[in-house]
This record gives structure tokens, C-alpha cells and sequence, in this order.
DNA sequence: TATGAATGAGAATTCATTCAT
DNA sequence: TATGAATGAATTCTCATTCAT
């Protein structure tokens, strides 16, 4: 957390509502200063630009995303029950704030190739948890030992995206969590030894 | 193909070029007239607007990429060998077409909520031809009778699509069809009866 | 002169006008735009930003100037004489154009150091005719021969920029060429061999 | 003198530095403050505004620069010493000060028309130095009788300004004082009986 | 006196699209 | 069909100034 300033979790907050209400492109730097409550000129004062901004706000969420993650995972016995509990609070994470799977899934990926090449490196802590998973379980057996590790992470990265992905964009109509247990017996599965 | 007249292919092979070369943001109508080798006003004689050609581009090259799918899985006797072909030819093709990749993987992806839209409608395809293979494995045992055969078909997708997007972004530094047979491990484990 | 274009010409016309009446710093484009008859983005099809149309402005108003005074100083047969046109060419063009004469002593001084490199820039041609003239006293013994060229040009230059300065900040009260003999006066005597 | 106070005078030094370092655009009223050891709210307790510092940096600093101008002046005999001294205090006082020259000569004739008119009132009581020497100089027959005063004056002001702003802008890469004798010989034979 | 966080007005520039030729 | 000059709407960021403390 870059901040504990107030004015500052302000405009976090305010971006993500704004942008998931009016989409990337229709999100100026004054509509998030108006919903924030403060003036335009305040939005630099804690960040460096509109970009920063949007940076920030992936950061801020995502971070706190990954940090329940890995903390959900690290109290799970082995390889299968861990990778169970990262599906789970993949989704219900996301399902719980609408705003922000909107945000994440579909308006930030309208960004820039800058903004791009930041919000991955903030996913890359994302991915060490999943390389995590994946280790722990090739090292107990449960999962083959003739996998690419990397290869898996990836699948496995695509998998829940997509998952989420479509739910977003069919307008949250389906139960994410309901999804849990089929996807992480596909997943399993696949990796079974 | 909505056009065979000369000029039209021009401008989408010109915008495949200019958007592969500088990216969605910087790919002006005036920078894809010059590539194509007409005015700016010719552009709007064979499309509706900016978006138009955009999505023209998808259409047209995502329709043959999909086209050579469907045919290759079709000569497939099974499930299982239907999905290899698949993944082989989703790979492939994409490795052979480095600009196209960059396009459909990175660049249109940075396009607005309207165009992601018509996007994902010429994509239905490609997601009908995995629907089909789902169907057949699990009418012949091959795969699971438990399985949501749209959840089933968004993770296949997901997976194949984060791959190469990896690929990409880590600027095809590895070779694509050589993850062929361990991804189709993975699905098919994950998916067997 | 760059362009025979006639948009560009009005361009420069019409900064000449909003310059002088309404100041450097309150000299929008969209106002200069307006005063020329065309769009604002018309002004970035013939110049490069705000700062190539100030420039321009200089150049080609300056060069106006300079070609007539190095014409007519040509056109005399001695250094007294043509110090005497110079003069009279120079208090009478911008008398003849007082828009001109505020845009060049008054605002575009106020001008940021990079678009003051280009003025200066500009005038070392002005600065050439007056070495002209000088070297040519000193060679026919009008003037000393114990004088420093480069500091009896800025002296020179100094003298009448004053003077033409004065009178533009006077609002143009007094007659501008009914300087002229006194000045030239004091000029020849003080250079005289 | 409009202050004693410690503070004033710290803003004042401040501000000079800051210009000289900055040029006059890049001079914010915050830098000033930095420099100064002061909160930016500060510099309101001691000017109304940040034309009011320019402007009382002008003031103080030409006040004392006119001041040792008079006084030494008025300790010569004849006006042709008189201009003498003139010309070598001019010219050495700025020679000393070259954050002041860079200030003077450069930065605060970018301000706009309000400032400037401050300037120059500040510099009027500089313009009556010149007009006693020159009046001096008549009366005693030093300086021919046919001769406008006020024209006279601006002529002496147009060639020392121009010749210090020449110096300034090469950089000061050669002596201002050495130029002294053949400036004074100039003026003196365009003025003498 | 002194602070410094907050304010908010203001302007250059781009580029998709049009339309007279 | 084809051209390309012209259009004009739309938005980020800076910085002088204020005022509650």
C-alpha cells in the first residue's frame, strides 16, 4: 500500500466505480476527481498522472487479491486442497465486487501497452503463487512430474481468466463459485500423477 | 468475405501491417491509407468507419484461421485426436503469422467495449468448433459425462489463448507448437472418463 | 518565404492582428484560428505547433523587412548614405505598420527562450547588413578605422530598437521618421574618421 | 527599500537566484519558496503577488544599481566624465552580478505588458541620470545645442542595453568592462560640439 | 507570523470523418 | 470510384493563490 493518506484511498475508490460505470475510454481524470469528492488538481498531488492512477488502482486491488490468496493457500495441506482454495477465492473474490472484476477483466485490458506492460508485472506475484502450487504438488506427488511448469501456470492463469472473463461480460447472469468444484476437478485432472 | 475487390483486401492486409508495426493506439486511419497505398477517403468507400475495418480485420483473418480449424478437426475420426489437431493448428497458424498474432492477442484487445463485442460474436465460431469436440468425446466416452460443457469450453479456450498471448508478450522467444502435445495432455487428462 | 499556400498566409496575418490587439500570452490558436477564417486543427496543416506560427510570423514579416532595407542600402553609393536609408527604412516600415511594430518590439519578447534563439536567428541577416555598412565607412574612411565592428553593431542596433521601442510603449505619439535626421546625425558623428 | 525585514530580503535573493537558474517560466512560486526557506504561503505575508516579487526584485536591485550610478556621477566635473562613469558602472555592476544580468537583460522582459510597464518606471529614474549628464553637457557646450534630449537619451539607454544583453547572451565569454573607452568615445563623438 | 494541502480555471493538439472536386 | 484538405470536438495537467490550523 503505496499510502495510508485518506484523499488518497479516495481516488482509488473512485476510479474503480467510475471506470466500471463508464468504461476506460469515458473515464476522465475529472469524473473520478468529481466522484472522489475532490478537485482535479488533488488527483496529482497524489499521483503523478492519469496513468498512475490507473496503475495504482490495479496494484492496490490486485495486491490485497493476491495477498488473501496466498495467505488461503499457504493454510492448506497439500498441492490439490491449495490449488481448491485459490479457485475459490479467485472467484468469490471477484464475484463479491463487481466493480473491480469489471474493472480488472475488461477495462484495463482497453489500456495502453505501458500500462499493460505494468499491470503484469503486478500479476507476476500472482503467478508465483500458482508456480507454488504447481512445485509443491510435482514434489509430493500429486501431480505428474513430466510437466512443463511454466506451461501449466500459464493454463492454469487462462483457465480461471476466461472462466471469469465470460461470466463478466455475460453480465454476471451465472454463480461464479458454483464453477469451483468443476473446474478445479478439470485442473486436477490434468495434472494428476 | 464480405468484399473481393482488390482495394478492400489492401486496407486489411494494410491495417493487419500498420496495427502489428505500432500498436492499436497509434494506428491512424490516414498511417493505414498510406500502407494500403489510397487516400484516407478511399477507406470510407469500402468500410463504415475506423471500427468497421477493424473489425473486418478479425473478421477476415480469424474467419480462415477458423475455417482451417473446423476442416482439420472434421478429418479427425475422434475426440481426443480432434482436440490435438486443434491445438496443433491454433498454434501454427498463429506461429506463421507473427503480425496477426500481435493483432488478435495484444493490439485488438485495447479496442472498446463495442468492438470487444463484435469481436467475441465472430469468435462464437471458433467456440462451436470446441463445443463439437466436447460434444463427441463425451457421446463416445472419451470424456467425462459430468462435465458443463461451456465451462469445459471456456477453460480449453482460455488456456490455448493465454499461451499464446504468453508467447507473444515474451516476443515469441520459444517455439509455440512445441507445447502441442503437453497441452493436449493436460486437456485431455482433464477432461477423460 | 515557405509557402505561396493562401491559408498560410492568412494564418500569419491573422496572428499579426490577435497579437497586437489582444497581447502574446492571450493569443489562443483557437483565436488566431478565428481571425483567419479557418478550423483550429487547419493551422497544424501548415505549421508544425503554436511556436512554428510565431516563428513564422518573424520570418516572414522580418525577412519582408531586412530584403527592403538591404535593397535599398544597396542601392546608395556610400556608408553615410546608406546608414541614412537604413534608418529611414527601418523607423518607416514599422511606422507603416504598427500591428507589426507591437508584435515585434513588445510581444514577441515576452517569448520563451527557445522561440527567442529563432528571432535572434532571424535577425543576424538584419545584423549582416549593418556590418555591411560598417565595414564599408571603414574601408572609404567615412568612418574610423579604430572602431570595433561587432560592438559599433550593436550599438548601432541598440539605438534604433530603443528608439522604436519608446515609441511603440509612447502609444506612437510622435512621428517616428522625424527621428531619423538626428539620429543618423548622431550615428556619422559618432563613427566619423 | 520596501522592507527590512529578514525574510523579504531572503525571498528577494531567492527569486534572483531561482530566475537566473530556471529562466523566468520555470520560476514557480513554489521553487521561489524552497529556495527561500519558506512555505509557499509565506511569500503572500510579503507580496501581494508573484508579480509583485518580480517587480520588487526590479526594484530593489536597479534601486541600488541607479543609486551608485547617481553618486558616482555626481562626483565627477563634466558631463563627458559623467558619461564616462556611467558607462563603466553600467557595464560593471552587471559584470559582478551575472545572476542579475541573466535576470535583468533576459528573463523579466518574457513577463508580460503590466510587468513591464513596472519595469520601466522603475528605470525612469535611471533615464533622468541620463538626461542630467546630457543636459550638463549642453550647458557647458560639451554636447552640441541642436540636439533632442529625450532622443539622445534613448539612444545612450538602446546602445548600453543592447550591448550588455549581447554579452550576456554570448554567454559573457568576453569582458564588458574592456568595451568601455570605445562606447564612451561613440556616444561622446555623436554628441560633441 | 507561518504553514502547505487543496483548489480549479484554462489551452494546445490530435485524428476520425466529410465532401467538393 | 477516388482524392485529400478541412473540420472541430474533446481532455490532461499546471501552478498562482487561499485559508484552516
Amino acid at each position: 500500500m503505496k499510502s495510508n493518506k485518506p484523499k488518497y484511498q479516495q481516488i482509488i475508490e473512485a476510479a474503480v466505480k467510475v471506470i466500471a460505470e463508464n468504461g476506460y475510454h469515458a473515464s476522465q481524470v475529472s469524473k473520478i476527481a468529481k466522484e472522489a469528492g475532490v478537485a482535479d488538481g488533488t488527483i496529482y498531488l497524489y499521483f503523478k498522472n492519469k496513468e498512475d492512477v490507473l496503475v495504482s488502482v490495479f496494484e492496490e486491488k490486485m495486491g490485497q487479491f493476491i495477498d488473501k490468496i496466498a495467505k488461503a493457500t499457504s493454510e492448506q495441506a497439500n498441492a490439490n486442497d491449495k490449488l481448491k482454495v485459490l479457485i475459490e477465492m479467485h472467484f468469490s473474490q471477484l464475484e463479491e465486487n463487481p466493480d473491480l472484476a469489471i474493472v480488472t477483466q475488461l477495462e484495463l485490458r482497453q489500456s495502453n501497452y505501458s500500462l499493460r506492460l505494468q499491470i503484469n508485472n503486478v500479476l507476476k506475484a500472482y503467478l508465483r503463487v500458482i508456480d507454488e502450487v504447481i512445485e509443491e504438488g510435482m514434489k509430493d506427488k500429486q501431480f505428474r512430474s513430466d510437466i512443463n511448469p511454466a506451461l501449466i501456470r500459464q493454463m492454469i492463469f487462462g483457465t480461471l481468466d476466461e472462466v471469469v472473463t465470460n461470466w463478466v461480460m455475460k453480465d454476471r447472469k451465472f454463480t461464479l463459485v458454483d464453477q469451483v468444484d468443476e473446474v478445479h476437478k478439470f485442473l486436477t485432472n490434468g495434472l494428476k500423477a
